[in-house]
DNA sequence: GTCTATAAGCTGATAGAC
DNA sequence: GTCTATCAGCTTATAGAC
């Protein structure tokens, strides 16, 4: 494995686990194994090798949430599947761990890709919401819903952290599942 | 003003702007106009003003949410006025957005006055999902339900600021109530 | 590409005068 | 209580040899 991919696996790690703001070249560094000649040879800064990181983080999720989609049948079979999916609830979510980290807020070229990823997947949940046919008769807002649904998974995580209880996130979608009447 | 005050002000402001671990001493002292000496004399450690700013952050939200329920009847009049509370999401939520914040993870006794604050407010909310009727027949756990509204709304302020999008929260509490049926 | 050396500025304090 | 001085260690690089 050579030097840049050992130093983006650490940063995506690091990114992960403890932000932009608050990991450092140095953690980097000892993280990957690396020295600090590569680390600077590979990325011009410490803003470079966070947007590396945060684009290659957003690529993994982006593929696997297009994989969870399209493994099941359009509609509510997709809500209950992005629901039920099993979640490292107190690591929290590789993307919206990040809301607010002050570098990120800082540097719009650090949020795109995140902000990318969300509209993504609003996309994904979009035409499955309207298949449910819950919203035909005009009660509820396809977008509400929507937004809805990526709320309850970032504010189960958000719960279960400052809880430090994995399951407030389960009962979070639980919750949202039966509102939305697809809980079998 | 006395020094202590106006300490305890600036670490409020900046522990919500920044969280805990991207804020400074130096960012205290330049913040509160106060000097080097007086902020060791009145807190020992940077850990004892964070703690302090989040215990007095907490304890204004349990304020604010108190009077909110007790100002509605209890039940879905309750919930509409907490779905329906203006916020302003791109800031944050003053205790929710720590959730991620290494310092929080490191420290419980930062974490616990978060944590109680949550209990409460579920503590708040059960009774008042209670009295909607809907869990009566069984299709509803009150659990469940708390936790979906306590996640919406963190995460509503999660994909807002990741979106750069105040309305996202709004959608989700207005998609959350819709799903609830009490949207009027 | 990778290494070691160097550095200006910041962090989180401590010391001691007033 | 508040002030200035000092400090060891870290952060985010840059420089130049190999």
């Amino acid at each position: 494995m050579d030097s840049r991919t050992k130093l983006l696996d650490a940063a995506k790690r690091l990114v992960w686990e403890r932000g932009v703001e608050a990991t450092s070249p140095n953690m980097l560094l000892a993280c990957s194994g690396v020295g600090q000649g590569s680390l600077y040879h590979h990325f011009g800064s410490k803003a470079a090798w966070a947007e590396a990181a945060i684009t290659s983080l957003a690529a993994d999720l982006t593929v696997e949430t297009d994989e969870l989609f399209s493994a099941h049948a359009p509609g509510a079979e997709q809500l209950r599947a992005y629901l039920s999916k099993p979640r490292a609830a107190l690591d929290g979510c590789r993307l919206g761990r990040l809301a607010f980290d002050p570098e990120i807020r800082a540097n719009d070229a650090l949020r795109a890709p995140i902000s990318t990823y969300f509209e993504h997947l609003r996309a994904l949940l979009r035409p499955a919401v309207r298949a449910t046919g819950a919203v035909e008769d005009g009660e509820l807002d396809v977008d509400d819903v929507v937004e809805a649904i990526c709320a309850v998974v970032q504010g189960g995580y958000v719960t279960s952290r400052l809880s430090d209880d994995a399951g407030a996130l389960d009962r979070a979608c639980r919750g949202l599942l039966a509102l939305l009447g697809i809980d079998h």
